[in-house]
DNA sequence: ACTTAATCGAGACGGTACGTCAGGTCTTGCC
DNA sequence: GGCAAGACCTGACGTACCGTCTCGATTAAGT
C-alpha cells in the first residue's frame, strides 16, 4: 500500500497486523453503523489501535473505506460453466451477493459519490475495485469467442469500447437493482437480465 | 411538500419564497462544495434564511438534497421520435445530461447511499426521483407496442417485472458510465448502448 | 467582561449562570488537578457546559484562569487598624491567606509565566489582579500620612515610583516566601517582615 | 546528575556531549518558543539527539528546564564593593540581569508553579537554584558584620530566620518587579530598593 | 384597529467528531 | 548496553456542524 523503497528503512517498522485489524474493524463498523455514522475514532477503538496510527496510513474516511470494501471484491472470479449465458449468470450472482452485504451497500456508493469531486479517490476506486471486475468481462468474452459463441474481434479499439459498455451495463444494472430499486438480484432476476443482455429486448420478448 | 390541512392554520404563514431560495441555495452549494462539505448552516446563509426556518421544513441534509436534486429530473420527458430506438436514445441522452451536472453527480449517489439504512429516505427518493422515471419506460413500451415494434403483453405481472428490469438496466448503465467509469454518456455511447439493449450481445455483434 | 454595547443585541443572550459556573469549576479543577493537568474539556464538564460555550467566552486556559483567580483577590481590603504597621500586617496576612489556597498557588505563577510572552495576557493580569492590589498601597500610604506616620509627598512622580517599589517589595516577598521558599507567611513572619520594611535592616537589627 | 555507581557499567557509555547539547538546546527553545510551546521532541531535534536519549536522563520537561535554567544562575557571585549597600546593589543587579534574559523569564516561574504540586521538583529547584543564592545572603551578612555595618548575631536560630526573610524580600522584589510589574530592575530602581531595604520606609522617606 | 399565534432573523446552547499535536514508551538495526 | 529513527498508545487540543433553544420583531388572518 505504501512503499518507502529508497534508503535504509530506519526506525520501528509499521505493524502489519494493524492494517488488517483496521480494515476488519472498518467493515464491522460499516455493518453496524453505516457510512455516515462511521467515525475514525470508533474504528481505531475497535481495531485496538490509536487514531494516529490510522491517520498515518490513510488520508481519511474515504480512502479507508475504499480499501476495506475493495477486499470484498477479491473473491470475485469467473468459473467456467460451459456457456456464455451460464458464465454471465454465475458472475452476476457473485457480484449481487457481494452487494447484498451491508458493508458493501452502505460504503460503495458513498465513496463513489465522494469520488465525483476527488480525482485521486476515483483513481483509487478504479484501481482496487473497478479494473479487476472489468478483467472478468474480457476473460468471459475471450472464453465465449473460443467456444464460438461470439465472433472474434476485428477492430481492437471497438472491442475495448464494447467491453467497457458491457461492463457498465452489467455492473450498473446490478447496482441499480440492488441499491436504488432495493430489490434482490436473485436467480430469477439474473436469468431475465442475462436473457435481455444476450438477445436484446426484441429477441427476448 | 407538507400539508397541515387539519385545523385552521392561524398565525403567520410560511414564506413561499423561502422554499425556492433554499432549494436553489442547496443546488448552488452542491455545485461549489459537493455533498460532504455542504452544511445546512451554509445553505441557510446562502438562502438568506435562518437555520430554524430550514429545519422547520426539512428533517435534515438528506431530505433537503433529495428535494433539491429531484427538481432536476422534472424536465425529463419522452418525445416521440418515431421509433423505439430513437425514443430510447433521446431519453437516455436527457438522463445523461442531468447526471452530467455537478449538483446531481455529487448529490444523487450520496443520498442513495444513505437510503440503504433509512427506509423513509428511500421511499422519498423513490417517490420523487425514481418512479417518475419509471413511468417513462412504461410510456415508451406502450408507444412501441402501438407501433408494432414490440408484441403486446400477455401476462401483466411478467410485464411489470420486465419494465423494472429495463429500467434498472437503462438507469444503471448510464449512472455507472457517468459516475463510476467517469466517462461521458455521449451520443456515440448511447447509440452503442441502445443497439445492445435492443438486439443483445449476440445480435449486435 | 465583554460588552457588545453597539446595536440591538439580537439572538439568544448568553447565559449569565454559565459564567459563574465555569469560573467556579475552574477553581475546583485547579485545586484538584493543578494548572498543568487542568483541561478545558474537564472544566466544561464540571460546569455542566459545552466546550464551545467556554471557548466562546474565553480565548484559552490562560485567560480563563486569570479570571477565575482574580475573583479570589476581590476580598482583599485595608481595614483601619490604627497604625501603619498594623495596617500592613493586616493586609499582608490577607494576601498570604489567599496565596495559601491551592487554586491560587498553582494558577497564579503559571499565568504570570505565560504573560512573559503574551502582552494581552499581562494586561489582563494587571487590570484584574495587580492594579486593585496596588490601590491598597496608595490607600495605606494616604492613611499613614493623615496620621502623621509618613511625611506628605512633595514630588508626585517620585511618589508613584515609591508606591510601585513598595508594592513589588510587599507582594514579591509574600509570593516568594509562599511559593518559592514554600514556607507559610504566618503572623510571626509577617511581623518580622513589617519590621524590616518599616525600619530597614539596620534599624530592625 | 544521575549516578549508577553500583555495578560495572557495561555497554556503551553515555555521551557527555549530549548533556550539554540538550541543555543548550533547551535554553535556545525557551528563548524562541517560551515554556508552554517548548516540546521535548523539538529539543531533541535541536540537540541532534533522539527523544529516547533525552528521556533516559531527565524525567520530563520540568526537570529538564530546571537544569537548563539553573546553569544561568551559576555566574552569580558577591564581589566585595566595600560597603553593604554597594554589595547588595551589585548582586541585585546581577540577579536582575539574569531575570531579564528570556530563557529565565519564561522558564523560571513556570517550574516554580509546577513545583507547588510536586515536592521532588521543588527540592530540585531549591538545591540547584535557590540555595546557592541564599548562600550569597549569608556571605554578605558576614562581610557586613566584619565591617561593623551590622551587629553580630546573638541567637543563631533567629539569625537563620532573618537570612531567610531577607532572601525572600530581595529575590521576591526583583522577581515581582521583573515578571509581574514587567518593568526593568535597572540601576535607579535597585538604588531605591536598597535604600528602603537598609533604612526602611520611615528612614528612607 | 386589535388581538392572536405561528413565522422570521439571529445567535447561544449541549453535543459529537474532527484532524493534529505532544507526551512518554517501545522496537528496530547499527555502533 | 547506548543510540537515532520512527512507530506506537494516550489524551487533550481548538474547530466545525449538528439540531435545539431562546430571544425580540414581523406579519397575516380573524375579529
Amino acid at each position: 500500500m505504501q512503499s518507502r523503497s529508497p534508503a535504509v528503512r530506519t526506525g520501528r517498522p509499521r505493524s502489519a497486523a494493524a492494517d488488517a485489524a483496521i480494515l476488519a474493524a472498518t467493515r464491522e463498523a460499516l455493518v453496524e453503523l453505516g457510512w455516515s455514522k462511521l467515525t475514525l475514532g470508533d474504528v481505531a477503538t475497535r481495531a485496538g489501535v490509536a487514531k494516529t496510527t490510522l491517520y498515518r496510513r490513510w488520508a481519511g474516511k474515504n480512502e479507508l473505506v475504499v480499501d476495506a470494501v475493495a477486499e470484498l471484491f477479491d473473491e470475485l472470479e469467473l468459473p467456467d460453466r460451459g456457456s456464455l449465458a451460464a458464465d454471465i449468470e454465475g458472475v452476476v450472482l457473485q457480484f449481487a451477493a457481494i452487494l447484498a452485504r451491508p458493508e458493501a451497500r452502505s460504503g460503495l456508493m458513498a465513496v463513489v459519490s465522494e469520488s465525483t469531486r476527488d480525482d485521486a479517490l476515483r483513481e483509487r476506486i478504479r484501481t482496487s475495485v473497478v479494473d479487476p471486475q472489468k478483467d472478468l468481462v474480457l476473460e468471459g468474452r475471450a472464453r465465449a469467442q473460443a467456444r464460438g459463441e461470439l465472433p472474434p474481434e476485428t477492430d481492437p479499439e471497438e472491442a475495448a469500447r464494447t467491453a467497457d459498455l458491457i461492463f457498465d451495463v452489467v455492473a450498473g444494472a446490478v447496482v441499480h437493482r440492488t441499491l436504488v430499486s432495493a430489490e434482490p438480484a436473485d436467480e430469477e432476476w439474473v436469468r431475465g437480465f442475462t436473457r435481455v443482455l444476450l438477445l436484446g429486448l426484441v429477441g427476448a420478448a
